[in-house]
Order: structure tokens, then sequence, then C-alpha cells
RNA sequence: GAUUUCGUAGCUCAGCUGGUAGAGCAAUACACUUUUAAUGUAUGGGUCCCGGGUUCGAAUCCCGGCGAAAUCACCA
């Protein structure tokens, strides 16, 4: 606006004044605080944001290792290091100062002394740069020597520092100590479930155990690759976005594609696309495949969640019972250098061979009742009668499901296998060998959780399309969850796919309990929340697409209607008045009093 | 989806039957050369989640909304 800008600089300058003012109105003390330094940083020739890379010659852990290895050998010169991380704590002590940084190993001490920072008569780095202009949160790289404290700690001498990154927020100040017994107390712990998964970044800054708790679950999957890639298995990739949602019981989400002008789904399982593979010649295939399930949420379920699924040709569900035992006792023995692991209240563990039992017989063993030979009337009673709310759409591959799912899985802490399902609730499962009724396969369940699901793959293609068909009957029947016919699949299964067994394991859940996590949200580095509701506060532009003259914002921003919808909200006539009201208050006789005539234009704009 | 609980300073939390908003840590100022949640003294810091209602008066009581957690149901 350079017209009005040379007309009346002075005003101009105020009102940009006003709006600076109001901008720093919305940070805290402390975040202007830390602006301020930046300024005062930059005014003694210091970039807060510098671009030169910093050499590191160690992490702390390292570090602090290599000293302890040379520290009785006198002969040999002190270590000297380069290390970078961010300041978690300050202890000043007039010209001497202790602070520590954390990297991406752990923390550091480092021991300042001013004489040494500050050899000759300036001592401004020390006094004011470090004292003074360094905060919690910076980012900084230091060169120095090794050596141990009175007290024992091993610290960093720092000769010399420099600062690599500013921080503009303050973080939360988590404080430990420990007591006699040697147990670390923590103060102040940064506990609130809602902004330590909003802002994980937070949370992974000062809670070290969640750094850990997200190791693990990489490490654990590590595991399982080279268990497979050692097997010979190939590690693959199939489409997200599937124009035809299968492999699962569940409701997708629904996406469109422009150029194609066609709905797509993304993927529920890859179950139906590992399986073509396999068709197609290899002999063992896997992938770890973030799935989506457009349904509830809750400490168990998020709608993005991670699956390994994996078929291996001339294979049954009991050569896959053994692949499972021998996998996940080596995830145990690979986090935790042993077969047990604590979760919760229990001690687990994973030690070959797990209890087996047929779905009937841990029904059996639970409820004491044998429902192996019950038609589905007598089932329905029984199933009444040990307390399962039954109707009646439910067949007998539900009853049962429901009976199992009340009174055995959650009493299952132990890892155990539970086989042979009912036929009805498993339509990619084969039928069994010798048993009518149901299917080829198993569930573990530990700590009353599944924690995988797997089969003798359904390979005759006619009987796959009667599933198929009594599942899209399901769904037209109103249930949501019903699985789609898949034609092209069955097209495969014509060509011939080999007996194979499959399996699938929740990745999520096993990083739960191989973790002691209550929550899905703790092994999800970004786990899905409702959107953070912030009123939109209006800028210039935004008053002055309504017609309002820029000199009248700040007095607007004063009378505290910060967003449009405020604004709007506000009748023509106490607007009005409010305005000329506060013009005067602010001392701005250069601004005219809008008419009323024009409030009422930019409140109808 | 249902029930219960919660939302107060940067963080962790007090705040009684309604009466001017509090503590510790963090921040700011001063002191202090090996400290360990460093310490001492002083100072500043708040849309009590949002919107209504009751009332002379609301962080507090009531209603509605938003957000979160726990339990239950479904699902991996």
């Amino acid at each position: 606006m350079p017209s009005f800008k040379n007309r009346n600089k002075a005003l101009y300058l105020r009102l940009k004044n006003y709006s600076f003012k109001l901008f720093r109105m919305q940070l805290s003390e402390q975040e202007l605080l830390r602006r301020q330094k930046c300024q005062e940083l930059r005014a003694l020739g210091i970039d807060p944001f510098p671009a030169e890379l910093f050499p590191l010659t160690h992490h702390s852990e390292t570090a602090k290792r290599t000293f302890e290895k040379q520290e009785d050998k006198p002969e040999v010169a002190p270590l000297t290091v380069a290390l970078a991380g961010r300041l978690m704590s300050f202890r000043i002590q007039g010209s001497a100062s202790f602070a520590e940084i954390q990297d991406e190993q752990g923390r550091i001490q480092l021991y300042f002394r001013r004489d040494d920072l500050c050899p000759g008569e300036d001592k401004t780095f020390y006094n004011t740069v470090f004292k003074k202009l360094l905060d919690i949160g910076d980012i900084i790289g230091v060169n120095g020597y090794l050596f141990r404290t009175q007290l024992g700690e091993i610290t960093l001498h720092v000769t010399s520092f420099k600062l690599l990154t500013k921080a503009l927020r303050p973080l939360p100040i988590v404080k430990e100590a420990k007591d006699e017994a040697g147990n670390t107390i923590t103060y102040d712990a940064f506990s609130d479930a809602e902004t330590r998964y909003r802002q994980r970044y937070v949370d992974l800054i000062v809670n070290p155990q969640v750094r850990e708790v997200f190791r693990k679950r990489t490490r654990l999957v590590n595991v399982m690759r080279r268990y497979l890639d050692a097997l010979g298995y190939l590690e693959v990739e199939t489409p997200i976005l599937q124009p035809l949602y299968g492999g699962a019981a569940a409701r997708p989400f629904k996406t469109h594609h422009n150029t194609l002008d066609m709905t797509l789904y993304l993927r529920i399982a890859n179950e139906l696309y590992l399986k073509r593979l396999i068709v197609g010649g290899y002999d063992g295939v896997y992938e770890f495949s973030k799935d989506f399930r457009n349904e509830g949420m809750s400490r168990f379920h998020n709608p993005e969640f991670t699956q390994i699924e994996l078929y291996v040709a001339y294979k049954d569900y009991d050569w896959m019972m053994n692949l499972v035992e021998e996998m996940v006792e080596q995830i145990a023995l690979e986090l935790h250098g042993q077969t047990t692991v604590r979760v919760g209240e229990n001690d687990i563990n994973f030690a070959r061979p797990w209890k087996r039992l047929t779905m009937f017989e841990a029904i059996a063993h639970y409820t004491g009742i044998d429902i192996s030979a019950m038609d589905e009337n007598e089932l329905r009673k029984t199933a009444e009668k040990l307390g399962v709310e039954t109707d009646a759409s439910m067949g007998k591959g539900k009853l049962i499901d429901e009976i199992f799912g009340l009174h055995c899985e959650r009493k299952l802490i132990q890892p155990t296998f539970i086989t042979d399902y009912p036929v009805e609730m498993s339509p990619l499962a084969k039928k069994h060998r010798s048993k009518a009724g149901l299917v080829e396969r198993f569930e573990a369940i530990c700590n009353g959780k599944e924690i995988c699901n797997a089969f003798s793959e359904l390979n005759d293609p006619i009987d796959q399309r009667e599933r198929f068909e009594s599942q899209v009957e399901l769904g037209m029947r109103g249930d949501e969850e019903a699985m789609t016919l898949d034609e092209d699949f069955l097209r495969a299964l014509e060509y011939g796919m080999p007996p194979t067994a499959g399996l699938g394991i929740g990745i999520d859940r096993l990083s739960m309990i191989m973790t002691n996590q209550q929550s899905i949200q703790d092994v999800l580095f970004f786990p899905q929340m409702r959107p953070e509701k912030k009123a939109q506060i209006a800028s210039v532009t935004d008053f002055k697409a309504l017609g309002v003259a820029e000199m009248y914002v700040p007095i607007i921003q004063k009378l505290g209607l910060l967003t449009i919808e405020d604004f709007k909200k506000a009748t023509p006539s106490k607007l009005h008045n409010d305005l000329c009201g506060m013009r005067k208050k602010m001392k701005l006789e250069a601004v005219p009093n809008p008419t009323r005539e024009e409030v009422e234009n930019w409140l109808r704009g």
C-alpha cells in the first residue's frame, strides 16, 4: 500500500507497531525472550541457525566408553572429542558451570570454565553468550577433553562450543534423582498422553524410555526380516490403493483416482495379492504392510496399523505354527536377552514349544462343556447359559467364536495356539483335512489377545468362489464387513496355487507386548488423533478482504476480535460504538472514525 | 457407540459448601570455581478448554460443545 504509506508514514509505522505487539501477545513470555536472545546473538555476530557442518568425533555413550578404557593409562593423552546435542540442564556456579547435553545415545555432562572459554580480558562469550543467551533446548556443538569429576561422573571439559540451533520454545523440564535404594525418581514427568502423542518430538526429547520403545519396535521388525530372509523368502510390495478391498473382514477407506475416474480403496489386507505371487511361482513371499480399516479407535485400534503377512508354498498350518514359535522366541531373545518378557502383571514366556489347544478343547477346558458334537440349537442354548448374548442371525461359527471370546481368550496369558476354527468364520482358509465343519486355522493368543492368525490357505477355486458368494450374501443382508468377490483372484487360483500356508502378525500388537505398553498409541510414533482445533487468527489480509481498511485492524484486534468468525458475529451498532471508543482510547487521532454504514458493509462482506 | 473421569502458568499439579487465581520446577535479576532434582534471595508470568445459564459475584454450580483418558461392545 505505497500511497497510504507515503501519505502517512508515521501512522503506518504506529499501526505496524500495534500489529507487532499483538502478534507478540500470543507468545508466552519465555518465547518472546528466546526470540529476543536470537536478536542479541545476531548483534554479537553469532548466527542462531548456522549453516555449516559441525564435525563430530563421538556420541555421548561411545565417548564415555572410550574414556573408561584408557582412563587408568596415564601415558595416553586425554581423550579429546567433538560432540553435539541438545542442552538439557544448566547448573551455573559463577565462573564455572555444569550442563548436560543429550544426543542420540544419551546424556553427557559438560564442564564450562570462564577462563578456559575466554582466556583474554573479554569475558563476553562466557558471561553473555553462554550464561545469558543459551537456553535449555538449544542445540550446541562442543569440543573438549574428558575427565572424571570428584563425584565420579565422566564429564567433558569444554574448550570451545558453538551454538548450532536456537530453540524458540521452552521444553518441559523433567528431572530425575536416585533415592537411597538406587531407584530413579522422576519429577515433573511429561506425561499428558494427548500432548505426548500430538507433539511426539517433545515426548522423544524428554522421555528416553519412549525413544527406547521405538528402537525395540524397529529391532523386532528387523529380527523378523532377518529370519525370513535367511529362509530365502522374498520381501515384496503390493498395492495400497486397491480397486477391490479384500483379505479381511473390515470396512475400508474410500478414495478416488482422478485420471481413471474410479473409486479406489486403501487396503485392509494384502493377502489376495501375496497369494497371486505364490501362483506366479515364488515359494515364499512376505510384506510388512500398512493396512487401513475404517473402524473404531481404542487403545488396541488405530485406523492405520502394520501387519506382516507371509505365504509359503508346499506348507500347511502345522508347519507354520513351528515357524511362528521360533520367530517370536527369537524376537524375545533379541530384545530382552531371554524368552521371558514382563507385560503388566505377568511374566510371559515365549520359549518353545507353546501350548496347543483346539478351539473345542479350549472351551471344554475353561467352561467344562464339550460343544464339539452340538448342533446349532444346542449351541445356542449353551451359549446363552454361558452368558453370551445371542441373536437369530448368529450361525454355528459365530456362536462358537463368541463363547471362545467370552470365556477363553482373555484367560490365555502364556502364548498358546488355538487351532481348528469353524468354517463360517474363515472364508479364505482350507477345510480341515479330517474334521467336518472346521478349517485348518490357528491363532496365537498371548496376554489375552490375538497376536497372529494363520491357515492352510484355501486353493480350491470352486470352493473359494462359493465362500465369496456366501460373503456377498452376508453383505447384501447388511454386513458391512463382508468380503467382496474378487474375480481376478479367483482367476489366479484357477491357474493353480500350490498348497500354501499363510500367516499374519499384527506388528503393533506384538510390539505392545514386547515393550510392555498399554496402548497402541505408545508403539506408533504418530497415532491418529482428532484434529487440534485452534482458532484461526485473522491476518490484515483477511480483514482487507472484507473491505476493512488496514488502519482499523489493530483497533479491531485490540477489541479482542481476533478471528473472522468472532468479527462476523459482532452486531453493527456495538462494533461501531466499540471501534470509535477504542480509537479514542488508543489515541489514534489520525484515523478517522468509520461510518456506521461502513461497519455494516464489513459485516455483510 | 455407551458409561465414568479429566481439561488451571512452558511442565507437574493444588485450589473445600461460589467471594480479588496458588505451589514446585522452568524463566528473569544478583551471589557462588567440581555441581548432581545444585543452593540462597528477589521478580515477572494466566482467555482457569470454548459457549450459554443461575447468582450481587463462577476456575468452582447447571446446560451445551470441543478435546483426552479409563472401562465395556466391535474389530487386528
